[in-house]
DNA sequence: CCTTGTGAAAACTTTCACAGCT
DNA sequence: AGCTGTGAAAGTTTTCACAAGG
């Protein structure tokens, strides 16, 4: 199956190869060249015939008998996710949240790289966290056409959270990362991915209660 | 269809029941005593049949012809969740994540009270931050059984989570917001969900690439 | 006439099982 | 013999459409 047919991909399938990447990137430090479906789902709650349903989607990245090349796969895996190249994203509120993830190390370890904050405190703006300046809002449009930006995460408290994101969509914002507990209403053109940690957390609750039962 | 029944509730049945408790809350505090389904659903990416199916796992609590009572349904998805009172959860890793969590208004707002932090920082230890305590790892077990907690967030570095995530369970915790990019590998009995900041940008890349075509 | 609750149909996703390559 | 790739089956979730209640 190849990439040019019209075979929708599961949303699911999506954030699973992102995944793979995690445990393939681990067998690379150990040195493996050749791994097997199951080896890479080992430690992952996947099985090893997901793991190839999913690849199946994206043309035939083994060889049977054999397995997968790590380096190989992990190439393909990033050029299919977008991230082969370094990725410049914005951060739009610096607040505790905002500060917190202006320091996260993990975007980084997949080619992501914060190049601006943005925040509405005159107080903060014009100060440096973590190497990064932050900026008026007013700067926004600019700093996402030089840097080629099209991903934002918002940070901001929830009453601003819709007037801002309409602001990053202005500047050509094509994807965010939402942390405001709020349900963004914006172009079809913007694809918004939610992280609602009340949420999360409410879930989690009904779920641990089920487990017992 | 009552509770009763065997009847499979589809995990995201879960997770739309938090937002729709959201949107009920903020319909609520406009004053509105009856809704439709579709008001509910109004500024959620959810239809109103949805909505109306989701709720139909739980027993008839609305209506027809009128709607829903929105303190009584409040009520009952309160209920549904869990979260009708105070839940008490525990922070593990004060670093700035964990810091972050610990000032997150979103958790008062659905009962959800952070009772204790804990760190292996000898420097942190003893130290307050917005108010809570930091803890030794020693004084885990008692105080979770002191103050009954059953849920706990996990935001240490990535190398300690799982030997921290195995105190937890050690200490009888049944449900951990795993904060950390690795796959916990625990006893079934309890339940981790995982919010994976890496993992969601790299999807975030790939489908808003996608929106273009 | 409006809105709910819900079977039934449609859509979607995962699991199975095995043909085929090494 | 071992492992991949993939149709087909099974399982799950969403959408539809409408009967019944206010």
């Amino acid at each position: 199956m190849r990439k040019t047919d019209k075979i929708r991909i599961p949303q699911e399938t999506i954030r699973r190869l992102a995944l793979y990447l995690r445990s393939l990137r681990k067998l690379s430090q150990q040195n493996l060249t050749i791994v097997s479906s199951s080896q890479i789902t080992n430690h992952l709650n996947v099985t090893s015939d997901q793991f190839r349903k999913d690849l199946s989607y994206f043309g035939s990245l083994g060889k049977p008998g054999v397995g997968y090349r790590v380096d190989e796969l992990i190439e393909h895996l990033e050029k299919i996710l977008g991230v082969d190249s370094e990725r410049r994203i914005i951060l739009a509120g610096v607040g505790k949240l905002g500060s917190a993830l202006l320091a996260y190390p993990g975007f980084l370890n997949f080619n992501f790289r914060i190049v601006a904050a943005f925040d509405n405190d005159p107080v903060k703006i014009g100060k440096k966290r973590e190497g990064i300046r932050i900026e008026d809002i007013s700067r926004m449009r600019e700093v996402v056409s030089r840097f080629g930006v099209r991903l934002a995460i918002l940070a901001v408290p929830a009453e601003s959270a819709q007037s801002v994101a309409e602001k990053l969509v202005e500047c050509g914002i094509r994807g965010i990362l939402n942390f405001a507990p709020v349900n963004l209403d914006l172009s079809q053109k913007v694809y918004v991915l939610d992280v609602d940690m009340g949420t999360e957390l409410m879930a989690l609750t009904y779920f641990s209660r089920r487990v017992l039962l």
